[in-house]
DNA sequence: CCGTAGAATGAATGCGTATGCAACCCAGCC
DNA sequence: GGCTGGGTTGCATACGCATTCATTCTACGG
């Protein structure tokens, strides 16, 4: 026996195809699609009418079926897996909106470290035109299934040996060596360095820019821990670095943090926790110039990224590859610059 | 005379298709669709037969193609606004991996404010199978034609008086009202309000539910201003609030902010522009416990909201519509909880 | 006044998959 | 041994739109 499944009235379920449209209009079907597409050819008071009809049946094209026909979704993947850090939020809003002013749209996907290629097989049955790929890393062996399948792909705020792939980044050497000039002008000796995730170039780059900043003025890196980008991780690595085991001759007095998301960890365990103050005691810098770091309670000086920029870059690379239909391999570097406010000593 | 478009060598342009799968596996295409389907009727033999010939072609089923054909994309629209508020990332975060964990994708729709509407009609245009929105209004008359449309909406942390609309929000009401007792117990008879979004229905029903608690106690809100839950504006309001055109005695001795962003704000300016204590001079509790409440700077006293049961509640609710195909209007609210931090006085 | 280029239109087909339906095979049962 | 029924399979078609191709219509120049 069947039970009586309460299916509901089916009155305007049948959704409004172009193929009612063109009824209602007096035309094919054809003029109905034509109508919708810029630069077809219809008469002007074809398509007003078509329009007109359109209207009263509240017809909207089929993406997924427009999709189907013409191979391309207007879609974008964007991967992102750590938006705890501030830095990402603001990528992904402005980015979204970027793209929505060109009438592409944003699937979404948040990843854990290194389920990310799992996740992308499914991501490129959706058939998205492009992907964005933010803090997270690839398998060459999926970059190359990607690129065999020709979706442009741009690494965002990273970069990679892999395939070809196109990458858009900060200057993060640069950023780091001016964080080590600015400390050494301050007459800073006993510099610090808290790391990000040591897998990622940004970190690499980062230290790489430090290290070699600091032996410019004689100096070196004299103690360093690992905060894998997460706040509860850098105020551990920030007790390691400063906490009562460390003999006070021994103490760094500047500590140079691979995020401002770590840096607000460092500041409020070196403040709240071991009473050390910033930047008397200790001068920290970050990176990335996120909105907090503005703030009253952090003043932090800090390498800006110039997100927007960065941004635009890798919407331009990306259409460009989506109109010419060819997968380049282009690295864009945003210069950065270093935003002086209160959490560090200033140069003398 | 035409130019020579130089198209890539369609090598292996051809996008595999179960077709081809067919082919190899020497079985139709049937076959080949209902192996990659669970429960659909196949022999095991054949089934693997099949899996081993799209391994080697590297056959991925199209989902867009299967959309169209069954009606289903598997995508929800997602739509926010304030990705400032670190609410948002977060709830953004866990429901997307919730989503997946469930076969669905997130696609992400940013918008500010109110061209929201012209927003929605694109996303109906991909077919998503449900829609979440956070932290955005919706018109009445976009609400009418998506109903229309049977598609299941989930106004997350919003309620509202329109058509068939589920919600999902915290007990905004409890909440304010524990924060009017806390504020009465600790002695405070001056008690003033930083409030969100006037339009929004978490700002109301927060508000109402302090002067509620108050008006218990005996007491009323001696001052209020607005930050649009906008950390700028919450600063400009607490300059309003406590700024040097207050007469002393008129100073209110409690603040109570309408989220956590802006109790950020509010603490910020209070500390290093007008020189008040934090909880000393005044008591601030701000709403919703992000991740920053508890960082050493701010050590917020604050009212939580249970956004995982939130999250969860909204995507049962979503996938039990999706299910019944029957759109329904429920309203879910999660219980609130005050945690005392270091922000705000404590009881006597 | 005829020929023709060009615009406008419709019929037909393809995009890749899911599924109702009919055909088929085979085991089990009377 | 014939019959029945369940499990498999393939055929054909639908999903909604874009686009090619052929046809019709219009206007214009010679």
């Amino acid at each position: 026996m069947a039970t009586a499944r309460a299916k509901a009235p089916a009155s305007p379920k049948h959704q409004v195809t172009s193929l009612d449209v063109a009824r209602l209009a007096e035309v094919s079907q054809s003029a109905v699609s034509r109508s919708f597409t810029p630069g077809a050819s219809v008469a002007p008071e074809t398509r007003a009418r078509v329009l007109e009809a359109a209207r009263k049946l509240g017809y909207r094209p089929n993406a997924i079926a427009r999709t189907l026909s013409t191979r391309r979704s207007r879609m974008i993947a964007v991967v992102v897996s750590n938006l705890q850090n501030q830095f990402y939020p603001g990528v992904i809003e402005a980015l979204s909106q970027r793209l929505q002013k060109d009438g592409y749209h944003v699937l979404l996907f948040i990843t854990e470290v290194e389920d990310a290629d799992e996740l992308l097989v499914e991501l490129l049955s959706y058939q998205v035109d492009g992907i964005v790929m933010a803090s997270t890393m690839l398998s060459s062996s999926l970059a190359q299934q990607i690129a065999a399948a020709r979706i442009p792909v741009v690494m965002f705020n990273r970069t990679s040996r892999a395939g070809s792939i196109s990458t858009v980044s900060s200057d993060n050497h640069g950023g780091g060596k001016s964080v080590a000039h600015f400390f050494a002008d301050a007459g800073h000796t006993r510099v610090a360095y808290l790391a990000g995730a040591e897998d990622s170039s940004t970190n690499h780059d980062r230290e790489r820019g430090l290290r070699e900043g600091l032996a410019e003025r004689g100096l070196r890196i004299v103690a360093r821990a690992v905060g894998d980008y997460r706040y509860e991780r850098a105020a551990h690595a920030t007790r390691e670095l400063f906490g009562a085991l460390v003999a006070h001759s021994e103490r760094p007095d500047a500590l140079f943090v691979a995020s401002d998301h770590m840096a607000f960890a460092a500041i409020d365990t070196l403040r709240s926790e071991l009473g050390l103050r910033v930047p008397d005691d200790v001068s920290v810098v970050g990176f990335d110039n996120v909105p907090q770091a503005e703030w009253g309670a952090f003043r932090l000086t800090t390498v800006a990224q110039n997100a927007a920029a960065m941004i635009e870059a890798t919407v331009t690379m990306l259409l460009r590859q989506l109109e010419d239909g060819a997968v380049t391999r282009d690295h864009v570097v945003i210069p950065t610059q270093l935003v002086v406010r209160a959490s560090a000593r200033l140069p003398r």
